[in-house]
RNA sequence: GCGGGGAUGGCCCAGUGGUACGGCGGCAGCCUGCUAAGCUGUUUCUCUUAUGAGAGCGAGGGUUCGAGUCCCUCUCCCCGCGCCA
């Protein structure tokens, strides 16, 4: 949630970068129509309830001093029903303006490159080396700038067909039991799978963060506070005469951990690294990517998470790239990072890096990592403050994906295939976890 | 699921229907060679700011001129019992 005093006293802030998201800036009138409306009747009221409050005591003393204070009583009943009518009219505004608070989005960062559309998000940089099938060549050169290549005579097998030449995966039956894009995951892949876990959770550990494994269900209020409308309407799914919806990632509950909490600054900063489980909806993705196990509906993610100072919250960013970036090496899978769009940025975060693996398969740059700083959006929608010698201030947080298990693990499938046997590699730095160097017939 | 006990400011804790007590911590100031101690003030949110006013005792209702206090519903925590991977 933005600050509505900062609003208040620099409409122009947000209406620019509202524009700059391509997000209608007709609720920003709304607001301030509201926001008005709302103040004058808190004015009212609060007279109202002053005079209230005296003709009170003056019950008492009325009553101390033998008197009748039967006309008293029968004024403060009048103001009553008074006081019950504008009340509740202002509780009616306070909940409009609630809402159409809640769906401003942050002040973008001054970083962020104003353009609307996934592809033209700014290349930042490359590493690796990219396995290239000849026909993906130009789209390779100028998604990546130029970046090293070796070039391949045949296009790898798509991960789909790999799977299932391999048995590492039955998408049939799991279509019939749970529906399309559901898996159920075998043999080999289920233990690279944990191996991919473990490696970075042994990763983060030696980085500092704290290993979490959260709730998987969250309540409407913590969900309300970590997230956004967007996210509710198309990712969550809620648990049927329950207050409980299915998480969309570990960043939530982590988020929704110190909630109502002031934290010391000394605790500052605070990482931690959640293990959960992830459910999509995947609404308004119909057609995309609907083979396999590159996007579906439940999927296991390793998330990075950062509370700190907001002075600190740009070394964090970079720090939590670089985590990151640091994977992605580490299993030598080539890669680039994107400054995200304005227009394509959700409302949470003031910036976003994106890190692209190279699918050679797909002959894509396609999204396994996302880095945000939501700076002091989420925490205050949340109320997670700190301690500081000038009062409570809201905390920066910050996510990042550590590993997305089903992405990362199609990434591997397409980049390390053999060349004379049907399978692939297993990359080096997962070895000791899977105690297996390849996955084949 | 059953029975009992709880929830009050950053923390701890008191509170026979009539301005929410006190302590700790934090901050500011005073004081003393330094430090510590001591003394004074202050401490949440909202609106308006010259001042001021309102709200706030787990959440939501109710009774009352007036509710932390009485009544109803719910949530969470602790103890015991039962059930259970």
């Amino acid at each position: 949630m933005i600050d509505i005093k900062l609003l208040r006293e620099n409409p122009d802030l947000f209406y620019d970068s509202c524009k700059a998201r391509g997000f209608d800036t007709k609720i920003l009138d709304q607001f301030f129509q509201l926001d008005e409306k709302w103040r004058e009747k808190l004015k009212t009221v609060n007279h109202l309830k002053h005079e209230k409050n005296t003709l009170s005591l003056e019950v008492s003393e009325s009553v101390k001093a033998g008197r009748d204070p039967s006309d008293i009583k029968e004024k403060v009943r009048e103001i009553n029903t008074q006081i019950g009518t504008i009340e509740s009219e202002q509780k009616d505004i306070d909940e409009s303006r609630t809402k159409i608070v809640r769906l401003i989005p942050n002040l973008l960062d001054s970083e962020v490159p104003h353009c609307m559309t996934e592809d033209e998000a700014v290349l930042v940089k490359t590493w690796g080396k990219a396995r290239v099938f000849q026909d993906d060549l130009d789209y390779f050169n100028k998604a990546s700038n130029g970046m090293d290549y070796q070039l391949l005579d045949n296009r790898p097998a798509s991960h789909v067909d790999l799977m299932q030449d391999l048995g590492l995966v039955d998408l049939e039956r799991a279509a019939k039991t749970s529906g399309a894009r559901f898996y159920y995951m075998k043999n080999r892949l289920v233990k690279l799978e944990l191996a991919l876990v473990n490696y970075a959770i042994d990763f983060l550990s030696e980085r500092g963060f704290e290993v979490v494994e959260p709730p998987f269900m969250l309540n409407y209020k913590a969900m309300e506070g970590a997230t956004d409308v967007e996210t509710f309407k198309d990712t969550l799914y809620k648990i049927e005469g329950e207050d409980l919806y299915l998480i969309s990632t570990a960043e939530h509950p982590l988020a929704a951990f110190f909630q109502d909490e002031i934290l010391e600054e000394s605790a500052l900063p605070i990482r931690l690294a959640g293990m959960s489980p992830c459910f999509r909806k995947e609404a308004g993705s119909h057609g995309k990517d609907t083979k396999g196990i590159f996007r579906v509906h439940q999927f296991t993610k390793i998330e990075q998470f950062i509370y700190c100072r907001p002075e600190d919250s740009w070394d964090f960013f970079s720090e939590l790239v670089k985590n990151s970036e640091d994977m992605f090496r580490n299993l030598d899978l080539p890669y680039r990072v994107v400054n995200i769009c304005s227009g394509d940025l959700g409302n949470l975060a003031a910036r976003k890096f994106d890190i692209e693996a190279w699918f050679p398969s797909q002959g894509k740059f396609r999204e396994v990592v996302s880095a945000s700083n939501d700076t002091d959006y989420q925490a205050r929608s949340l109320n997670v403050r700190y301690r500081t010698k000038g009062g409570s201030k809201f905390v920066h947080t910050l996510n990042s994906t550590a590993v997305a298990t089903t992405r990362t693990l199609v990434a591997i499938m397409e980049n390390y295939q053999l060349k004379n046997e049907k399978g692939f590699q297993v990359p080096k730095v997962l070895v000791p976890y899977t105690g297996f160097e390849t996955i084949t017939l």
